[in-house]
DNA sequence: AGGGTTTGTGTACAGATTACACGTTATCAA
DNA sequence: TTGATAACGTGTAATCTGTACACAAACCCT
């Protein structure tokens, strides 16, 4: 029984939740928070505070407060650790196995987030929080590898038919811009010419009659997502037929 | 602080989790059972033992252990409701909203369930567990109706895709019933011609050579799912495209 | 002024999806 | 045995979608 050991846990926030040591099962959050800056696909990381761990990276995440909906904690830790409100989130699934975390039983709850890296110029208060490029990341702490891996593929079944992509990017953005991130995110080449005509007839943009002007390059027409698609909700408007 | 309210709870395991006395925060597994019979899709329910709740229909769930890993539990409780091993089971997502458990702070993860009614002889041993057709279900206990119709999403968007269908027929199985499932999960009409078209497409099943023999008009022939697509995991055959 | 880089655009082919009809084979009841 | 009923088994043409592919123009930089 992990109660005992759960007396042992120690994180940014134990004064606050010392009703922790009544716990028999404890439930955490965890995020994975996507972002994107040259080309690259990233998440940001914490360097984890476990003496099992030391050294080793590990996803932002807190344990949930007995008066907070399930939710709502990852819209805390993002807050707190970023100092971002209104951001994209989506639950991907709930970690359980007996022995995930060394200090006893926890259970946690995954999710995925979508940021601008630029735009919000996010106070990262803690020195210990770092962009990792996905690709690079051969470990993390507990089994949030194996999380990670839940939310990238829950990101790329998404940003197919949804658009949830344009949490990514800059208000304004080109079509170079966006078929980039398209391919960071399922690590394929798209024909230009193809994506532009896709994109197109998804009609999720607005031209807003702008040109890029930091580019060393011949400028290309910028772009806005459609305002009544930016609340983050699933498309209405594109009805998916039955495949079968 | 919901602690006290959670000394109340009385459930058919209460005896054996007196521990619940100490939890904050408790976590349950809710299972969403799906069946197919007479051309209808239905789902497995029981009469909720609460008082808050009292003639309301509820969810298959219990609470987890603590030396059980989270996935494991909606295997036990399935075994335990209806005797069913090697059931098909999937996470979809956890529920956890402040107030959604009227006794108590309790975070439920849900599992939806592929069974076929006819073939297990399942030993209902509790008389007060009964299936359901899903257009009928007006009102359920708890959230447990959202977390259905959460679970309804999941098994339709699955079925598209992947072999999942087939744990709610007989080993041996017509297309005439296949197609009927289809329609009854996806709630809509297909067409014959072509729908044999897709599945023969599909290549998931084999022609064993035989007939129906128990049916009031010409007999089609039955099929059965290949060997190596039975064990219910993600088809690896089927390498999906980017559609971006 | 010229080299480098990216923009913007259309068409032809292949593959997939859809709509649609008729003769056949079985059961059932008279 | 006959006729009514119900589902089986099958193919083609029209349409839509996905893919492969090339060239002139715009801008930056030196």
């Amino acid at each position: 029984m992990p109660t005992e050991a759960l007396k042992k846990l120690k994180t940014a926030e134990s004064e606050k939740i010392s009703h922790l040591d009544y716990f028999n099962i404890a439930i955490s959050v965890d995020c994975v928070i996507f972002g994107f800056e040259k080309k690259e696909l990233k998440i940001l990381l914490i360097k984890s505070d476990l003496a099992e761990f030391a050294n080793k990276w590990s996803l932002l995440g807190d344990f949930i407060k007995p008066a907070e909906d399930l939710d709502s904690a990852p819209y805390r830790v993002l807050k707190q650790r970023t100092g971002l409100n209104d951001v994209f989130l989506q639950q991907v699934g709930s970690f359980g196995t007996i022995n995930r975390h060394p200090s006893g039983r926890v259970i946690t709850t995954a999710y995925y987030s979508l940021i601008n890296i630029k735009h919000h110029q996010m106070k990262i208060t803690d020195n210990e929080v770092h962009w990792h490029m996905i690709e690079t990341i051969k470990e993390l702490a507990f089994d949030h590898k194996q999380i990670m891996e839940a939310c990238l593929k829950r990101l790329r079944e998404q940003v197919v038919d949804e658009p949830v992509i344009f949490n990514l990017l800059p208000e304004k953005f080109s079509l170079r811009e966006l078929q980039d991130l398209y391919q960071a995110i399922l690590g394929i080449k798209l024909d230009r010419r193809n994506f532009r005509k896709k994109i197109a007839m998804k009609n999720w943009l607005d031209d807003i009659d702008e040109m890029e002007d930091d580019v060393p390059h011949r400028p290309g027409k910028l772009y806005k997502l459609k305002t009544d698609l930016k609340n983050n909700k699933p498309l209405k408007s594109s009805v998916k037929k039955a495949k079968v």
